[in-house]
RNA sequence: GGAGAGGUGCCGGAGCGGUUGAACGGUCCUGUCUUGAAAACAGGUGACUCGCAAGAGUCCGUGGGUUCGAAUCCCACCCUCUCCGCCA
């Protein structure tokens, strides 16, 4: 269950053109239709042989019942109806058993199609829907807005990247990081570390007291059911870091956690839309991404990430999305980052989403936009998978609800960005006027040396 | 980690191996009554699969097993609670 085998067998080529568009196999769509028509005929089979089991071993109680002698020959006579009916259903339900576990294989196998206006194609076909800010330029005016510092006056400098000027400031240190866990696992230190903490709370706070969100603190492993149920198994395990020894696996979003808070529940009316906002550690293997972005935070294996998770009614999960956009939009804005908006194309915006706005900022350090938020909408797609329901009035039907989540916002990249952004001809950093409060300062540095 | 108790429907809570999908109570819904409400009374009130329908089937923590038949018996696992130990 995943697309939803109604919508499967009511629109085939539909399901067929959005595998098609994200560079999945179409044919799955046939083998599962094929493989659905044979469990039915299976189940057919299988409830008409129950039904005359049940029906004949009612009989034998009801013999007993009625005088009969439990070894008599009447008894035995049904007994071994039953035995026969016993043995061709033992038949039938593996064969059905094996049916079913097929069918749930395929279907697991067919990706979410794309809404119908989202482009075609990769990452050529992604489409900037509106970009906010200055771009700043590598090459810097002495007397720059943003980078006015006496001792630079008169000159240009450089913008340096983030990782040059986090070593000079010693307030992220890779190489220990290394050392103490891996490459890829940063050590953040001294205002480095108070940075981390005052973008979590200052996001978190925004969230919360602005924006009406119900924080959620999730433990940071989940078990494989968590994992099957927003779609990292099957499409991404290789991605997770895996406690073998208690088949758990590290968070790689707070989505897992948070999404998974209501796997298997139906909602009573009046309880959408819940609108959660969740902290966690992120860790991701990044497996076939070796040696790409080796340098400084862009890419690492943990990371910390302020996670919005959204559960909605179908009709307004559309407006919940453009919404929920906004919302990390903003604080890009209220950070001064010059950021875009942009509408991934459907190869690549993953496998379970149907409609995905990436925000990428812009580091002026190394000269290139970052993704800091991915804001998507799964519609029913992984409420399929979990099981999560909601009734429009009491006592009414349960439906699957619409999910979506996005982030608000990832640290590390915009870390990087803010660095590079704020940063003086000194090699000191401007605090954003938002952060002052939580960090107590207008300024990270200058450098001792 | 050790010892014990237990996991049943939206909730509480029954359930000799054979009309128990599940008593009873509550909740909620719909009627009757009432100017309205409350109370009282009557009826209804789980999810899922297959089927045009009638209907059939599955689900009593999970997975196996015994049996003609299992919520009821056996085994394993998971979870909750109590006590002990350990500990941020």
């Amino acid at each position: 269950m995943s697309v939803g085998l109604q919508r499967l067998r009511d629109e085939p080529d539909a399901i067929r053109k959005g595998a098609i568009d994200k560079g999945e196999d179409p044919a799955l769509v046939d083998a599962a239709l094929a493989a659905d028509t044979r469990r039915r005929e299976l189940q057919g089979e299988a409830d008409g042989l129950r039904a005359e089991r049940n029906a004949t071993s009612k009989s034998i109680g009801e013999s007993i019942k009625a005088g009969a002698r439990p070894d008599g020959p009447e008894v035995a006579a049904l007994r071994s109806r039953s035995t026969e009916i016993g043995k061709r259903l033992g038949d039938i339900e593996r064969e059905l058993t094996a049916a079913e576990a097929q069918v749930e294989d395929l279907l697991l196998r067919i990706p979410n199609p794309a809404e119908p206006d989202v482009p075609v194609g990769g990452e050529e076909a992604n489409v900037t829907v509106h970009t906010w800010g200055e771009q700043l330029p590598r090459s810097q005016p002495a007397e720059g807005e943003v980078g006015a510092d006496a001792s630079a006056r008169g000159a240009t400098w450089e913008r340096r990247p983030h990782w040059e000027l986090a070593e000079a400031l010693d307030i992220i240190d890779l190489r220990r990081g290394a050392k103490i866990a891996g490459s890829g696992f940063p050590v953040y230190k001294g205002a480095g570390a108070a940075l981390q903490r005052a973008l979590i709370t200052w996001f978190l706070d925004v969230h919360t007291r602005e924006n009406g969100f119900t924080e959620i603190w999730p433990p940071i492993v989940i078990n494989s059911a968590s994992a099957r149920g927003t779609g990292q198994i099957p499409d991404k395990e290789d991605q997770m870091y895996v406690v073998t020894r208690d088949d758990l696996y590290l968070v790689p979003t707070a989505e897992v956690p948070v999404t998974n808070l209501h796997r298997d529940e139906i909602l009573e009316p009046g309880t959408l839309p819940i609108h959660y906002v969740a902290y966690t550690p992120c860790f991701r293997r990044e497996a076939g991404a070796a040696g790409k972005d080796t340098r400084g935070i862009l890419r690492v294996h943990q990371f910390d990430k302020v996670e919005m998770v959204l559960f909605e009614r179908p009709e307004v999960s559309g407006a919940a999305l453009d919404w929920m956009t906004g919302r990390a939009e903003d604080l890009l804005q209220r950070l001064g980052l010059a950021y875009r908006v942009l509408l991934m194309s459907t190869r690549e915006m993953g496998f379970v989403q149907s409609r995905k706005y990436d925000l990428e900022v812009w580091a002026p350090g190394v000269e290139r936009w970052l993704e800091v938020s991915s804001c998507s909408n799964f519609r029913d797609y992984q409420a399929r998978r979990m099981a999560i329901r909601y009734r429009v009035e009491k006592g009414g039907k349960a439906e699957l609800v619409h999910t979506l989540n996005g982030s608000g916002l990832a640290l590390a990249r915009t870390v990087a960005a803010l660095l590079e952004t704020y940063q003086l001809a000194d090699g000191s950093i401007l605090v954003p006027e938002v952060l002052r409060p939580y960090l107590g300062t207008d300024r990270i540095g200058p450098p001792a040396g």
